[in-house]
DNA sequence: TCCCGTTTTTGATCTTGATCAAAGCACTCG
DNA sequence: CGAGTGCTTTGATCAAGATCAAAAACGGGA
């Protein structure tokens, strides 16, 4: 939780808000021109499915705007969430043919897409582009397993003050407005959704919801609408280091 | 978990242990050449720890040898596995300057490594280099999204029943065996690593270790060595889709 | 405005896995 | 051979979070 994920607002990429937007800002002028012709859009409502684990792949993408989700089901019935796709995150497997994972709209959402095989033929013959992919393939994976420390070992307290400080923090960065003492944002996610992603029911989500507002932690406007009055307090609920990372 | 690792054995790379093979598999013989002047080896002993959360990086490399184990620890003591780096396995980040995560010898291990720079100069130059380890990347972005899933979801039972065949079935991978019917192997961790990995106490992970033992599901020679008698009894057992992985 | 369906909150109780505690085993070393 | 040490197993109890069950709050039409 330490290193802000590359995006959008620590990459020189202007206001586009499209994250191959991103891949380009060290690219050739010739290789944005490519993929400015190959790009569409698509938008989807909330809840609706974007893709199912197993599907077919035909494009590779980024959000635009609205948050999706990554999700895993099991025959029972038990949900995890594995990800969350913010705008400006890539989407998509460059090299494999089927999708790993649901992919559900959790707001609205519109995707900036490519087809995935002229796509994966710029990366091999681009080694900027295969280069910032990986990169960004590598922050994502450190953010997987920060979620597994999360999963695997903190409580239900520290899960839900760690998800509001993540949520705040990814929209301090979208707003460029520092993540720090008073903090207000809209959540993206239903209770019910929020506890597919923490590892909980979502009884347990609203409790610990209720814990946080009674003790004066965060307040709420309405179910959705979040004030966080001090971002440090809130912090120390997470169980993370406070410390700014260590040496260096 | 439907999908087998890219790795050593499913891979065109003759019998070298080590993954940059895997990686030049598909590349020039100069490149191979590039590769081969660059790495030396380097062994660890259990329990050693080959680098800590935040220390600068001078290398690349992977595992030739033994099991070695990605790890976070909290303030307070708890921790949590994030990875398992089995022979073949890469190590390293290539673009970064510090490491994410502790590096912990589970076993004795040696490892294969290069020095980071050239390394990275060798990416930016090669493209098919660069996408393979896209592709790796994307490999180990999945197995860790699949580990969200049992560490959220999953019962304990489940939990130890899902490892015992994942270190079944990349044993019988490494071993070139059907991963099927009788199978042996040595456990590469301690109870106590065990559920550092699961997110259990090491109590627990006994405690179902037994029940499956009573119910005949494993057999257990000492601690370590086990039989499964049936690979696919125990996989009923692991919550997972037991069909091969849908359409496709 | 009032209804109706959805989402959220709250309450009561139960279960799973954690915690605390004590043996049991296998190995090494003196 | 026996004490010591580091795993591992087993037992007893506890507590965090799940489950079951209502009630409350919200939101969006008609």
């Amino acid at each position: 939780m330490n290193t802000a994920p590359r995006t959008l607002a620590n990459t020189d990429c202007g206001d586009c808000p499209i994250r191959y937007r991103a891949v380009c800002s060290r690219c050739e002028p010739d290789e944005l021109d490519i993929l400015d012709s190959m790009k569409s859009y698509k938008t989807y409502e909330a809840g609706q499915t974007i893709c199912w684990a197993g599907d077919h792949l035909q494009y590779v993408g980024s959000v635009v705007e609205g948050v999706a989700a990554l999700s895993q089901t099991m025959e029972d019935g038990r949900r995890q969430m594995v990800g969350l796709l913010l705008p400006s995150d890539f989407v998509g497997r460059p090299g494999r043919e089927t999708a790993p994972f649901d992919v559900i709209a959790a707001t609205d959402v519109t995707l900036c897409l490519f087809h995935k095989t002229p796509f994966e033929e710029l990366i091999n013959s681009t080694p900027t582009i295969a280069s910032r992919l990986l990169e960004m393939t590598l922050d994502e994976l450190d953010a997987a397993r920060e979620w597994m420390l999360l999963l695997g070992r903190k409580t239900a307290r520290e899960k839900i003050a760690s998800f509001l400080a993540i949520i705040a923090r990814r929209n301090a960065v979208l707003q460029r407005k520092p993540a720090a003492g008073r903090m207000e944002f809209i959540l993206p996610l239903s209770r019910d959704a929020m506890a597919d992603y923490l590892g909980l029911t979502l009884e347990t989500v609203s409790r610990q919801m209720s814990a946080l507002k009674r003790e004066g932690l965060i307040e709420l406007h309405g179910k959705r609408q979040i004030t966080i009055p001090d971002f440090a307090m809130l912090m120390n609920e997470t169980g993370d280091d406070t410390d700014g990372g260590m040496l260096s």
